[in-house]
DNA sequence: ACAACATACAACTAAATGGTTGTAGGTTGT
DNA sequence: ACAACCTACAACCATTTAGTTGTATGTTGT
């Protein structure tokens, strides 16, 4: 493959761990927007504000569609489900420490190599 | 409020955008691990790891006690179910968008007051 | 007491990030 | 045709970040 997972993690939550970012990611999950109308709503140049989308874009978390002289950026719900599933994994690993932790108050004598290097 | 929910979802989503600390946050999310513990996972320095695991902190995906002379790092499932209730309120906007297209699909006549600036 | 160990932090460097301004190309309407 | 508009991108700058090494402090076991 040419991206790894990591790879595309990493291109998913850097561009969550920008406030501007997640505030365009809001608006265009809600509606189509273009990026100048999205520009208006920020106090900073439009390249600015086009280059968010950008990273947003590249993150796959949002799509642009040309109409016109206009381009059209809508949020894809299908990646922020998977940046959400991602996190169910990390809580699935910790459900799996208590489950650990059952093991062992039911059963104190078992050895069950928790450890293993 | 000191620091505002922005602030702490930069914290989040920053802390998450990097590979080697998901790999840590999924290891103490399975149990609780020393700092030289994790460190020796990694080909980096114990302080590059450290200071990862400080990131963590910071962010409140984990928290260390102190046993003795080590530090001991364990996952925080309640911040990790905090960061995925933040995208599904974001998911909650995309589906405001399709309840939209439904009211305009449903009455076609209606001036629905899509854009109110 | 002391050596080995675990952590924490400061100081530094290279690379990435978030912003700026400027320029260039495609689209629209008169 | 042409002016106004929308987008894209390059070049630059200040700040942050991810790594390094070195040093200081506390803990453990002999």
């Amino acid at each position: 493959m040419s991206t790894s997972d990591e790879d595309r993690a990493d291109a998913w939550f850097h561009a969550l761990a920008d406030r501007t970012r997640r505030d365009i990611l809001r608006r265009v999950l809600a509606g189509e927007h273009s990026v100048t109308a999205l520009a208006q709503s920020y106090d900073m140049s439009f390249a600015a504000v086009q280059k968010h989308v950008a990273v947003l874009e590249r993150a796959g978390l949002l799509t642009k569609r040309r109409q016109g002289r206009e381009a059209l950026a809508s949020g894809d719900v299908e990646a922020v489900r998977s940046v959400a599933l991602m996190l169910g994994e990390l809580e699935a690993l910790w459900r799996g420490r208590i489950a650990r932790m059952d093991e062992l108050l039911a059963a104190p004598d078992t050895p069950t190599t928790t450890e293993t290097d």
